[in-house]
RNA sequence: GCGUCGGUGGCAGAGUGGUCAAUUGCAACAGGCUGUAAACCUGUCGGAUUUAUCCUACACAAGUUCGAAUCUUGUCCGGCGCA
């Protein structure tokens, strides 16, 4: 028996909840939990070089996207590169997504300004909604095609139109030509407007692509000795189908879980804790795409040791930072008016690099003048604010 | 001085008798963004408002017309050409 390539201690639990702090220990370092995981989908921290990340972000770990690096520059080009670490100098614990999500974002939510966030209705009434609707024909009339069936996903590429072909299989193979040290089982992430009759079937085949996805990583014996693979809970909203896919998925050989799908902002942490209620407590769990500040605080708290969401670097590059209040976060717009002359740091409770040295002002500058600098400078602070917050849970942890 | 072309909302620039408070772009102002289709998207952008409508506006003035940013005349200003 070889001896697992990720593997998970627990340091602390927090005494009468879910949350504790530990470690996942990767061939490429420790990631001590709970952890903030920056977004690099294409293999690069949009408006950062690899190196800012240690120099300035200080993020243990990164992850990118295998529909993304698969199109583009494609799987085979990182492979010979010599896999995504040396490909993309990024010399920290790595994660690949399945691409997955992009089965929903690409699919049912393109083109109609769905999050997998649902806000207001969450009830089954919202069921006949075009939006749950995985065809063909849907997919035609907005130019792209994603058509789901049993063995996989067909679906032509947002670049050229292209089309390509994902299966549970496949998806791993992708990702052990990527190279990253976890790699995710191939999952179908729903819609929040969907009905519960199609969550519940998208979870049964995201769980029969799950035993796909283990049998096809024990195939490869090298990848098996460096990569560790985690399993992906879903169940959209619904609390009986979250427990299900916890049970289905726990008894699987998985190196760690992911906890992924469509939400309502109400009760994600209800969501969160029946599933980490059942999910064995010596495997780490990823709560995929999420989140605002006080979501990665419900997450610790209900469990979850690491998290990663784009929008620290999404909201950065249109001019919006994170900043903190005498009882949470908020997000300011640099482009207000009201910033042009605002000589004061970004963040006056924040040490990044970016507040040490720079003003309010002269972001809006670079906002209002468009020039790149902007995106990078507020990308740097939105990180390492999500990251070092992150970390700071970890250590009220340990302290307690 | 003569000739000629032109003067449209913060800017650029459409429109050339009614469907025009005026296409579009930029700027401005605001909102949004949760496993990145995203250096993006949406809304507002003359004033008032019971949002129906009313008022003021396409250099200025006078006129033609039921009706003018659009036609006529004059004035002012600008580009170009010739002196």
């Amino acid at each position: 028996m070889i001896k697992p390539p990720v593997t998970f201690e627990v340091v602390k639990r927090i005494s009468g909840t879910l949350g504790r702090a530990g470690i996942i220990h990767t061939p490429h370092g420790d990631i001590e939990t709970p952890a903030f995981v920056v977004v690099g989908t294409k293999g690069t921290v949009k408006s950062l070089k690899p190196e800012d990340m240690a120099e300035y972000v200080g993020n243990q770990v990164a992850l990118a996207n295998t529909y993304h690096l698969f199109l583009q520059p494609g799987a085979d080009v990182i492979k010979e590169a010599g896999g995504l670490h040396k490909f993309s100098n990024w010399d920290l614990p790595t994660i690949t997504d399945s691409g997955g999500f992009q089965v929903f974002s690409l699919g049912a939510a393109f083109g109609k300004g769905v999050t997998k966030f649902a806000k207001g209705e969450t009830d089954d009434k919202t069921e006949k909604s075009e939006l749950n609707v995985y065809s063909k024909k849907l997919a035609e009339e907005h130019g792209k095609l994603c058509v789901i069936d049993e063995e996989g996903v067909t679906f032509t590429s947002h670049i050229d139109g292209s089309m390509h072909r994902f299966t549970a299989e496949r998806s791993i193979e992708i990702q052990h030509d990527i190279g990253a040290d976890i790699i995710i089982a191939f999952d179908e992430c729903t819609s929040p407007t969907a009905d519960k009759a199609y969550q519940e079937e998208a979870m049964d085949r995201t769980h029969r692509w799950a035993k796909r996805s283990i049998l096809a990583h024990k195939q490869n014996f090298e990848a098996l000795k460096k990569q560790g693979l985690y399993g992906v809970v879903q169940g959209g909203r619904h609390l009986d189908l979250r427990q299900t896919s916890a049970r289905t998925l726990a008894d699987m050989d998985f190196d760690g879980f992911g906890i992924g799908g469509s939400f309502s902002k109400e009760d994600l942490g209800e969501a969160i804790q029946v599933v980490n209620e059942i999910l064995p407590e010596d495997k780490p769990r990823h709560l995929l795409g999420i989140g605002e500040p006080m979501d990665i605080v419900e997450g610790v708290r209900l469990g979850c040791d690491t998290f990663d969401c784009v929008a620290p670097t999404r909201i950065a590059r249109t001019g919006t930072i994170y900043e903190r209040t005498n009882d949470g976060h908020k997000r300011i717009n640099l482009m207000n008016s009201k910033y042009r002359r605002d000589f004061s740091k970004p963040d006056e409770s924040c040490d990044c690099y970016v507040c040490q040295n720079y003003t309010k002002a002269y972001l809006a500058h670079l906002f209002h003048s468009r020039e790149m600098l902007g995106a990078h400078l507020a990308s740097l602070h939105n990180l390492y604010y999500i990251v070092n917050f992150t970390k700071r849970l970890r250590e009220e942890i340990l302290l307690a």
